[in-house]
DNA sequence: TCCATATTTAACCATTTGGTTGACGATTAT
DNA sequence: ATAATCGTCAACCAAATGGTTAAATATGGA
């Protein structure tokens, strides 16, 4: 079976669909207009986007007859927390980690990156 | 062309290359004995070492008729500052994991994977 | 009502992926 | 020297991926 990391991971894979969350970054976008930049078919971006809806990674809501693409920032915790677990926290009791990281992640606090 | 984020994007999907990841956490290991856990065959281990190894994530080296198969951290940063520079999304508080790794590292225990 | 716009679906195609088996080269052990 | 072990390579296969075009489905505007 195909766990969310598996399609979170299999996603970002695609230069063109992280370009797209990339895009999505500043602002929620139509279908049309997320596919107006690429040099592709409007049906090829309607299936990156279905790619990244099923990841977990973007929201889709239709109003009228437009669908509106939203980017979801916390699907890429998992994947990021699976990833740092290793450069940084090779030496890491994992299971201390979890703990550490379920007291850390409630709070809505800045955080500084690397 | 194949940039090299795609390439570790892509060894990352596949559960049983992140397994194997998690494997060589614990030490370097040789074809063989990363493959003999894996209901699949030889070859196809050596395949899915391959693409780690071209990802950057892992490296081999050849002592005797053994090849040694070593985990190289340092090949995730790249991808996981992506992940980050979506500051968005809740991400663990570095500073205070910091806090948390000066407490846990000292100590020599093992640690349980998922 | 009729037409244009927004998006998905279906059918198709070439390439890649993840697996298999069997033969092979290199190294070590008997 | 012969046999066993370590690992890769080649050929093959089925399924998935990333793209195309053309038709279909909503919805909105004239």
């Amino acid at each position: 079976m195909e766990t969310q990391i598996d399609l979170i991971f299999a996603a970002l894979a695609d230069p063109t669909r992280r370009d797209i969350l990339v895009m999505l970054l500043e602002d929620d976008m139509a279908v049309t207009d997320v596919a107006d930049p690429f040099d592709m078919s409007l049906a090829a971006i309607s299936k990156h986007l279905g790619i990244l809806t099923r990841a977990g990674l973007i929201s889709q809501e239709k109003r009228g007859r437009v669908k509106w693409c939203k980017l979801e920032p916390d699907a890429m915790r998992d994947a990021s927390i699976w990833m740092q677990s290793f450069g940084q926290f090779e030496a890491v009791n994992l299971d201390a980690f979890e703990e550490f990281l379920s007291k850390e992640l409630p709070q809505d606090q800045d955080f500084s990156q690397t």
